[in-house]
DNA sequence: TACGTCATGTAAGTCGTTACATGATTGG
DNA sequence: CCAATCATGTAACGACTTACATGACGTA
């Protein structure tokens, strides 16, 4: 799914800017299973337009910074759907934090525990807001979409919590031990 | 994290040749948290070898095909430890299936149907691999990596298997509805 | 004999990131 | 007044993907 999809399927629920649909790719409802930024929404954008799959109109309002509002067409509403039907591609999942896990017992003991509790900190974090959009929203597929980075998070996040139990229970113990000889 | 560090990491474990690193990287113990490709790997084992950072010695044996066994210098063991001593980047999920469940209500439920169910059946198959690798493992950082895949595709599998099971709950009461017409 | 696996690599192209450039408005 | 937000874009670069090119061995 490049970012002309991304943008076109976005485009499909509602006319917006290149400006609304980075903030949903990047902080919002879809944030969650895809990115994108400027500097590659802006040319898809203009892609999309040169194929006809979308149009703009210029807003200019006094007082404030001009705008170009996006619209799907039929032609690019039927592409979409067109590419809809295909099987989509497998989930793609990256962490350095795992990676960096890898090498935990090459750490000192600190250091790979700070490592765990910022990663605990942004699962939270990640788990909250998107439990609060869950919570607001009425879209029934941003609902199952939502659902899912929601029980995913949830997963991890009680993944990490008892690892992170289990480890200062050893970091503990091994304490224990040296401290009796 | 770029091929580059993932190789030098890949490395630190014991030296291979570029096949084998692919081999962990896109279908063994570390391909549900990253990825590459021969196209990728051996440009950038070359670079790394430019820098001093690994070294290899060709092994040329009667009646196989010639490899270069890739092993890590101090340098580039230095390096990697280095790079690891840095904040980690946040996790990348990134999901064409969940984009497109999006527009699930715009396609036909025996269409959404069928990528429910090819999700769960590629899900189920990740996990039982994840597992597998799971038991066979003995180095602790390993396990810990792929306990943390084990979970997510756990809680994706629970949260599929639930809705196909409420999907069909509402389909079902939508054709009693339409056949009491 | 044909296919799968081992094994290494290149080249073209796609794609996206980062940084830069600009400028107006709003709110503290 | 300063910072944040709204708003659009470009250019250079980096990174990876895909397809291509090659060849040997084992096995069914």
């Amino acid at each position: 799914m490049n970012v002309r999809t991304l943008c076109l399927g976005i485009l499909s629920f509602r006319q917006m800017t290149g400006y609304d649909i980075r903030k949903l790719a990047a902080e919002g409802n879809f944030s969650h299973f895809c990115e994108a930024n400027y500097g590659s929404i802006y040319p898809a954008l203009s892609q999309l337009t040169k194929d006809g799959f979308v149009v703009f109109t210029d807003e200019v309002i006094d007082g404030k910074p001009p705008r170009k509002i996006y619209s799907i067409t039929d032609k690019g509403r039927s592409y979409l759907f067109n590419t809809l039907n295909k099987q989509p591609g497998p989930d793609r999942f990256k962490s350095e934090f795992l990676f960096y896990s890898l090498f935990q017992d090459k750490m000192s003991p600190e250091d790979f525990r700070k490592l765990l509790v910022r990663k605990i900190a942004e699962t939270r974090d990640t788990l909250e807001s998107l439990e609060k959009a869950n919570d607001c929203c009425d879209h029934q597929p941003s609902h199952f979409a939502l659902g899912y980075g929601v029980a995913m998070n949830k997963a991890v996040l009680d993944y990490l919590k008892n690892y992170l139990a289990s480890f200062d229970h050893q970091v503990k113990e091994a304490d224990n031990l040296s401290n009796e000889d």
